[in-house]
DNA sequence: CAGTATCCACCCTGATACTG
DNA sequence: CAGTATCAGGGTGGATACTG
C-alpha cells in the first residue's frame, strides 16, 4: 500500500484517479481503437482490424475491445445472422475522452522536439 | 509499421505524439515521482523513496529518475561529497505536464464511478 | 465473420547483494 | 548515500490453429 502525498490529498496509488484512468490506455491498443471509433462512430471487428493494420492479432483486438466495453467506452452490438455481424460503437463517455487527448496532444507535438533532443543529449553523456 | 487514419492525419501509431507520450507515464512510478518533484521542486534521491514509500525498489527509482531525466523533466545534480549527495530537480518542461495531469484527474473524478458501475454490470453479464 | 484456445517469447518489475 | 549488478517471476502481447 503506497500512501503519499500529492496535490494535497493523501493518496494511494492504488486509488489514485489518474493512474485508474492511465492503467487503461498505457496499454497498447485502446487509444488507438478508441481514436478510430471515435472517427467513424460504428464499425464492425474486420473494419477496425483493417483499419489498424495487420500489426494487431486479433486476440490483442478482441482482448482491447472487451475492456473498452468493460468500461463503458463503447458499447457492443450482436447480431445473431450467418455470417455473425458485430458492431462497436462509441459511447459519450468514450467521447468525453477526446478533449483530454487533444490536450495530450497538443501538448506533445509543442514538447516533443525538446524532449528528443534531450534524449539525444542524454545518449551521448 | 502501423499506418492509421486518425485525426485527418496518416499516423504511424510508433509517431503518434499521444502515444509518445502515454508511453513514458504508463509505466508504473513516473508520475508519481514527477508529482512529488512538483510539490518539493528540490529533493535528494532517498527523500523521494522515503516520499514514495517502500513498495518502489531502488532499481526502479533510479531507472525511473534516469528515464525522467532523459526527456528533460528534471534535472539531477550530483554533489561529489562524501557520502554522496544527488539532488532532483522537476524542469519548466515538467512542470508544463502538471495541467494535462490535472485534467485527467478532474476527469476520472467525474467519470470513475461510472467506469466502475460498468465493469461491475459487465462482470456479471 | 468474429471470435477462442493454446502456447510461447519478451520485457517489466522486484529481490538481493554488492560498491565508490 | 546513491547507486550498480545479477537473477528470478509474472504478466503482456504475439503466433498459430481451431470454431459457432
Amino acid at each position: 500500500m503506497i500512501k503519499i502525498n500529492i496535490l494535497e490529498n493523501d493518496l494511494d496509488i492504488n486509488n489514485c484517479p489518474v493512474r485508474k484512468v492511465l492503467d487503461r490506455f498505457g496499454d497498447k491498443w485502446s487509444l488507438l481503437v478508441l481514436l478510430i471509433l471515435g472517427k467513424k462512430e460504428t464499425l464492425r471487428f474486420n473494419e477496425i482490424n483493417k483499419e489498424i493494420g495487420q500489426d494487431i492479432s486479433q486476440k490483442m483486438l478482441t482482448v482491447t475491445l472487451r475492456t473498452l466495453e468493460a468500461d463503458g467506452y463503447l458499447k457492443r452490438t450482436s447480431y445473431p445472422e450467418i455470417p455473425p455481424r458485430v458492431e462497436y460503437t462509441i459511447t459519450d463517455l468514450g467521447k468525453s475522452l477526446f478533449p483530454l487527448i487533444d490536450n495530450l496532444e497538443k501538448w506533445a507535438k509543442v514538447n516533443m522536439s525538446a524532449i528528443e533532443k534531450s534524449r539525444e543529449k542524454f545518449m551521448k553523456s
